[in-house]
DNA sequence: TAGATTGTTAATCGATTAACAATC
DNA sequence: TAGATTGTTAATCGATTAACAATC
């Protein structure tokens, strides 16, 4: 397998995941073709930027003039994001965040289960909890070994992540999505995903401040 | 006002958020001189990034040999990004995800206020409770225009997401954190920040995949 | 002073866009 | 066929890094 056959780029993948969605809407709507400049439009992107992908991910199938056909455009999308796969994941930490992402009712459409919860607040353990068991980390090794799980998220406070994320590791887990408002380091087995919501509406406070000033001294 | 004065690049900002949440540990750990080394290797950026974002920011108050005086770097910091400022939010949509986020204490540390939550089932609304109302979705532009409120959290369903967010731009909001699992465009006026929680979590099973076969490949 | 570190300029790197030949 | 659209190459744009003079 030659190194070019992989994707590196993040934001690539985040658009192929994109246009899939796309596809599905275009699809759902009774189209049967997608063109480079609708597809973009939709995405956001340029026109050139979507051929451009198509041609880097080797799924272009495009017809010089009909445009794409979208069954075997999203045949390939779904081979090479693997979405066709049934994704297992646990949930570390039942509190708020958790219980919510447990419940989450996005996750059934994008063809991912949640398999377990995990807590140390023995109120909250519940091995009999259905859908959803909910079992003490003490557990959390020998179950994502056992089960094989890959992906993991977290939403634990913020001192309990590190320790975690060991655990985590060592048992094999390769991706971690993490709530908690700590910035993990990904090393060399495991990519994480950092969500922090805090972070994000300052972020944003930031945004509306700059375009008030922008405003202002455009006047 | 020149234009320069304003930072435009949204990584920029990002990392002046982390930036500051480091200075804050080294304060804690009693440090009071920072080098664009040691910020740099914390934040896992080059020390040349550093030293260029201060420049960009025009908070550059480096001492050619002591490094930056972490308390002056805050201030500017501080004074800067506006944290020092209550940030009143509203969230509309208080199911699962919203009332989680209404209870996030992550919060409190970034100075953000949760004023008002929205929501149109009516077993939800209760206008007495503490310490955060949850009304209807009807009084949602009168509320926001009353109490200028400039930023809200969207956790609603896909299809109602459009709709509030017509509502809030017409009410004045100017942004808007969305985790209703729509890529919501913005406009002009509004800054919309997208959380696509079940998008995160394909992105990271595609990663783990990635890995997996280029760890297959290189043996 | 000598050594270390900043602030800034120039070089590099990578991603996006524009252009266009191929062709359905 | 003529027109439209792809796939790819070359040009552009922007962000990061390297280098180094200034200087504490």
């Amino acid at each position: 397998m030659k190194k070019q056959d992989f994707i590196v780029q993040k934001e690539l993948i985040q658009r192929l995941v994109r246009y899939k969605n796309i596809l599905l809407k275009f699809k759902s709507m009774g189209l049967s073709k997608a063109f480079s400049d609708n597809l973009g439009d939709a995405a956001g992107v340029s026109s050139s930027l979507v051929r451009k992908d198509f041609s880097l991910a080797h799924l272009a199938v495009g017809n010089k003039r009909g445009g794409y056909p979208i069954d075997v455009l999203l045949q390939r999308l779904d081979a090479l994001l693997g979405t066709q796969i049934l994704q297992r994941i646990v949930i570390v930490g039942c509190g708020k965040i958790g219980t919510a992402l447990m419940n989450y009712k996005g996750f059934a459409n994008e063809n991912v289960e949640v398999v377990a919860g995990f807590d140390n607040n023995p109120a909250r353990i519940n091995p009999a909890a259905a859908p959803i068991p909910i079992l003490p980390v003490s557990q959390l090794a020998a179950f994502v070994k056992e089960q094989d799980i890959q992906v993991a998220v977290l939403a634990v406070p913020e001192n309990a992540a590190a320790g975690i994320l060991d655990q985590l590791a060592a048992a094999g887990v390769q991706g971690v999505l993490n709530f908690s408002p700590v910035q993990l380091k990904a090393g060399s087995s495991l990519f994480i995903q950092n969500i922090n919501i805090a972070f994000e509406i300052e972020n944003l406070f930031y945004y509306v401040r700059f375009n008030q000033r922008r405003a202002a001294a455009e006047t």
